[in-house]
DNA sequence: ATCCTATTTCGATGGATGTCGAAATAGCAG
DNA sequence: CTGCTATTTCGACATCCATCGAAATAGGAT
């Protein structure tokens, strides 16, 4: 994983509206949550939510799938997990138990 | 882990030069680098420099102890740690692998 | 065609960020 | 005390961000 593109994607994580959006729609599971369905939950203004999609959806870490009038979305598994993946390999070398055990972060830690 | 405060970490090292700051610190390993080691090597001003790591300590990602006239940063592992565990157990719920085996996971997946 | 619901785009606004250089401070060495 | 090195604070600047309401668009229902 490239630092740019997670940075990207931490970026897009760091914000408590966006965070929890993207919380609600990983808990929600594959069946995803409707645009209309999240404003409900969070009562922002719908423009501010469209937003924050946007940035979620253009950093890969949700999908958005047409269903008649309603946007479903749903969080993208695979992009967190190589998120926390980037995390645990590349930053959390020898440190307190990080466990996720790719043997590439030993050497790093021992790297100029 | 408080929604708000990961947010505010995630948000830390949403940006290239404070990621790669912080990996380099991780990197380092417990004896971690002197602000100018920092400097020298991303080649950044210092007054930047200083900014961002200021964002790093307040955020708890890292700590800093003064040796002389050196400042030296390090990672904070457990800072680090509990990211990644609140990132794999309220959000990486029964996805792609995501294996952080916290049983939480599940009850919160189907919470309304 | 018309209406209705769902969502996005537009324009605006206040505030935060990233960056720099210059000046100020902290701590050690003579 | 004076000078030297390391780091922070200050002021400035351009840029990006979060938020809103209003208007525009998309898609189905009547």
């Amino acid at each position: 994983m490239d630092v740019e593109i997670a940075a990207r994607q931490l970026e897009a994580l760091g914000n408590v509206t966006r965070l929890e959006v993207y919380r609600a729609l990983v808990r929600a599971g594959p069946d995803g949550l409707a645009v209309g369905q999240l404003q409900a939950r969070f009562g922002i203004a719908g423009s501010t939510l469209s937003h924050h999609l946007k940035r979620l959806l253009e950093r890969g870490l949700i999908s958005q799938e047409r269903q008649a009038t309603s946007l479903i979305c749903r969080a993208n598994y695979k992009a967190m997990d190589g998120l926390i993946g980037f995390l645990a390999d590349e930053c959390c070398a020898d440190g307190a138990g990080a466990t996720r055990g790719s043997p590439r972060v030993r050497s790093l830690a021992s790297a100029p």
